[in-house]
RNA sequence: GGAUGGGUGGCAGAGUGGUCUAUUGCGGCAGUCUUGAAAACUGCAGUGGGAGAAAUUCCACCGGGGGUUCGAAUCCCUCCCCAUCCGCCA
């Protein structure tokens, strides 16, 4: 969320920003509670301040004294408690008004209210296959070589489950073990984390666990939710802690599965690996000085570049307009892989500047040595790779005439093979 | 899952209803002494929010939330976490 005091301040800037960012969003409403908010703290402290002094001086009081100062106390505590009550129901409905006012944006950010506004940055190393056959979408190739079973999948668990199977399950293993070696040695710190997370570290990140239009599968009679991404437990890793500015920048990669239950997805791009209720994804995760975020999202989005180039898989590199970030984002980038089977580019990765949006909520905090007081950090994620959609990438691009697929030269050694050839 | 003991400032650790405005030690910062450093001594120090030009001042915070009370770190309820033991288990 949005700093309260920063939102009175720039009423204009924040409204225009929710405009350009297609956010409905009550901002005048809130200004005006805020207002009172202050009011009522205000009143509230002082009537607290009134309630301390007289508590303090009865124990100091004659005997004959007390029964009357008591009387006195117990008058203010009710007048405090009604003071107290007006706040409590006050901030409750501007909690939920800046719970909805998004993230600022950045000024190089495309202005536009959907994604038909994104801005092609470049395209990455490797030029689009050309076939002198018609390529086969990864369903189909999984089919003809026994990799991926669907159907099993929707037996067990519904559509948009899966089984990897055979040889595709070395090459998932291999892509992780390639993205992995390539993220520690820029120096990211390995970790495999928690597939479930408590309710306020999802809505700490920007995920609403519940409602209708709701991502998010929750445990029932539990405070917990299945994780849409590692992003929500790497940032919920330092909620409420405070950092030393020079351990920052912290650089992160989490390997987690991810559980979406792509709600009002349908009729999407759905086919096959492309949109599931269940992957497997390693992020990155940063967090560093304020100062320094803009420099790190280019980092991680360079990262994802050469985790892509070393592929050698076709991408273009995507700005995303205002009206397509998330709330949470300030400014963001995706690839987006070519992939022969629809003939068109798909999303595989995503890395966004969050600013102190997050970490406000969460409140993570980071101290300046031999300075007073602390401030947030910023945070950043990206995807370093997600193997339902890095299959999809790998299985199309290297698909070959004779049905087998050519095993990227990079994988060769996690995977033990060079080709995937099926069982004949 | 059960039992017991715990959760207090950067760390350690005292504090079982009112001089707590939280003892003390270590560590930190500044100063004295010293060529310099160490030691010793003296002093200053938490986080967030509000008022003020500032000195300053007020409020909240002793794991989270709620309760009892004029008054809670302290008593009660509840949740979370940690330790140890037991049970179960890959």
């Amino acid at each position: 969320m949005l700093d309260r005091k920063f939102i009175v301040d720039n009423v204009e800037l924040v409204k225009q920003n929710c405009k350009n960012r297609n956010a409905p969003a009550d901002v005048d409403r809130f200004v005006a509670l805020e207002e009172q908010r202050r009011t009522l703290q205000s009143q509230l402290d002082e009537a607290n301040r009134k309630a301390n002094e007289t508590a303090r001086s009865i124990g100091k009081a004659p005997p004959e004294n007390r029964e009357v100062l008591k009387e006195e106390g117990r008058r203010i505590r009710d007048e405090a408690a009604q003071i107290q009550q007006k706040l409590d129901q006050i901030t409750s409905e501007s909690d939920t008004i800046v719970r909805t006012i998004p993230n600022l944006s950045h000024a190089a950010a495309p202005v536009g209210v959907d994604d038909k506004a994104n801005l092609e940055l470049f395209r990455g190393k490797t030029p689009i296959p050309q076939f002198d056959f018609k390529p086969l979408d990864h369903v189909e190739l999984a089919e003809k070589l026994d990799l991926i079973d669907f159907e099993g999948g929707a037996r067990v668990a519904g559509h948009g489950f899966y089984f990897l199977k055979n040889d595709v399950v070395l090459l998932d293993l291999a892509l992780q073990r390639y993205v992995l070696n390539v993220l520690l040695k820029e120096g990211f710190t390995p970790m495999t984390t928690p597939d479930l997370a408590r309710n306020d570290v999802l809505q700490g990140i920007g995920f609403i666990p519940r409602g209708p239009e709701t991502q998010i599968y929750s445990i029932e009679g539990s405070d917990l939710s299945l994780v849409a991404t590692a992003e929500i437990t790497l940032g919920g890793l330092f909620s409420g802690q405070t950092v030393d500015a020079e351990d920052l920048p912290l650089k992160l990669c989490g390997i987690s599965h991810c559980f979406r239950t792509e709600a009002g997805a349908a009729g999407r791009a759905s086919r096959g690996l492309y949109r599931v209720h269940q992957f497997t994804k390693i992020e990155m995760f940063a967090y560093t000085l304020p100062s320094e975020s803009d420099n790190m999202l280019e980092y991680l989005r360079d990262m994802e570049c050469r985790i892509f180039d070393g592929l050698g898989v076709p991408y273009r590199v995507v700005d995303t307009a205002t009206g397509d970030l998330g709330g949470p984002a300030y400014r963001k980038f995706d690839l987006e892989a070519w992939m022969p089977g629809r003939g068109d580019f798909g999303e595989v990765t995503s890395t966004s500047n969050c600013t102190d949006y997050q970490s406000r909520r969460l409140n993570i905090r980071y101290r300046v040595k031999g300075e007073k007081g602390t401030r947030l950090v910023h945070t950043l994620n990206g995807t370093a790779i997600a193997l339902s959609r890095g299959l999809i990438a790998v299985m199309e691009n290297y698909q070959q005439a004779d049905g087998s697929i050519v095993v990227p030269e990079v994988l060769r050694a996690w995977m033990g093979k060079d080709r995937i050839e099926g069982k004949k």
